[in-house]
DNA sequence: CGTGGTAGCGTGGTCCGACCACAAACGCGA
DNA sequence: TCGCGTTTGTGGTCGGACCACGCTACCACG
């Protein structure tokens, strides 16, 4: 079944075109497409149409472009995830499609299915050195918040990556990405500063403990009480002072 | 003239200058964006770039275009992320950037939250009609396989969104398309279907039972066992006659 | 005065041709 | 043989042109 819809504009010809080749198996991760030029020709359309298709799968992280000749130039194709779903996010969360709300419900189901994969699974202890190391690096007091921040994210990131699920650790990305921009202006009203990065950095460490210990439960409450915690903290106080 | 900061490429200025836009709220979904030539004139830009990054808005479901005049006409904000969660999903399968087995493991995650949510969310009685009678459509003894399993992914979808989450609604939906034809094809390959789908019918009602009772084990056990049991079902035989 | 049809206008959709910057491959000359 | 300029091909951008569409407003006719 060819994914004919409603084809009705030429740049979802090409985009329908390149899609099929890739289900064929015709394009795979590291070919060339052909240059715009030709596939312009191939199909009839103009150079402008091709163009518009090769934006979206540039978006969708199918495809890199580079100028220049050789074989690192043109449209290759690769499958990067993790930029597109992150940008797919940040983008409704920007037009409020997505309410930070149901993102952070959203990762709490995620990340609890992360740790009850971590516990089940085997040789998880090379895979969390990664995870491991950015603790570490988050003990460092010399950190603003905003780096603290930037590890934070890193760590949930590496445990999603550390379950070897290439969606969830896709889907994770995305979600961090959506509510970057929330979490860091929420730090930025937590009172005591300090006392928050310590309970977080105590929590990561009990997350990761309870991972070692294959005690899913654990882990489980662990990294739901962590995060909601956080979100529950930075939540905007509700003020009467002006409804406007 | 415009100072150019990362954004390298004109058409990303443009993306960006949207979604400045965006996150300021000065355009909201319902508004509509200025004209492809008013925005090129604005930022300085040609309408050719203008018109890839509105392209990559409407992939990511931000936008929807309409030629003509009048209010409904040109590029308005929208925000339905379903259908780009979708096409980003089944993209990146078609491109292999993303295993079904790592699909089929999100989704078991997913829906496992989805349960969790209905169980402990208080009225879903009446959120829950929608499943109800799609489980009831699928009684029908006229069913062919696919539309089966179409209304399969409708009940699925159903219970994601009666839960609430719009974000786990997307995702689904996308998960869903990412498989679909993996799934379809699979389908094809059961021996036995009335059995089979028999079954399935069975564990929905099951599912649907759990979630009434409020029985968040059950439920979540359920929607574990009908996922996978699915899944290994229609896994492909090992075959030698791959052909290269 | 009311009504219906039509011309106008602005929109996105498409195509074309041109030029630029870039990078690799080529080829000529030292 | 080596080095460096030239050629070639790529994506990136721009401007212009035309079309189909759909609303708007106007004008002619009843």
């Amino acid at each position: 079944m060819t994914i004919v819809k409603g084809d009705s504009r030429a740049w979802q010809q090409v985009l329908a075109h390149v899609e099929t080749q890739l289900l064929g198996g015709d394009v795979r991760p590291g070919d060339r497409l052909p240059s715009e030029r030709a596939l312009a020709e191939q199909l009839g359309v103009s150079r402008s149409s091709v163009r518009e298709a090769i934006r979206v799968l540039e978006a969708f992280g199918l495809v890199r472009t580079a100028t220049g000749s050789g074989p690192n130039a043109g449209a290759i194709v690769i499958a990067t995830p993790g930029t597109a779903m992150s940008t797919l996010m940040r983008l409704q969360v920007s037009a409020t499609g997505f309410p930070v709300a149901d993102i952070v419900r959203t990762r709490l189901v995620i990340e609890a299915g992360v740790v009850g994969d971590l516990c089940t699974s085997h040789g998880t202890s090379d895979q969390l050195t990664e995870a491991n190391a950015l603790l570490d690096a988050m003990d460092s007091d010399t950190l603003s918040a905003a780096e603290f921040l930037a590890l934070d994210a890193a760590f949930h990131l590496a445990l999603a990556e550390a379950s070897g699920n290439t969606v969830i650790a896709a889907m994770l990305a995305g979600l961090r990405a959506g509510i970057e921009a929330y979490a860091s202006e929420g730090a930025s009203r937590i009172a005591d500063w300090p006392r928050t990065r310590d309970r977080l950095r105590a929590e990561h460490r009990g997350i990761l403990t309870a991972v070692h210990a294959r005690d899913a439960a654990a882990a489980h409450s662990r990294i739901h009480d962590h995060i909601s915690g956080y979100y529950a903290e930075i939540v905007p106080p509700t003020r009467n002072e002006g409804p406007n």
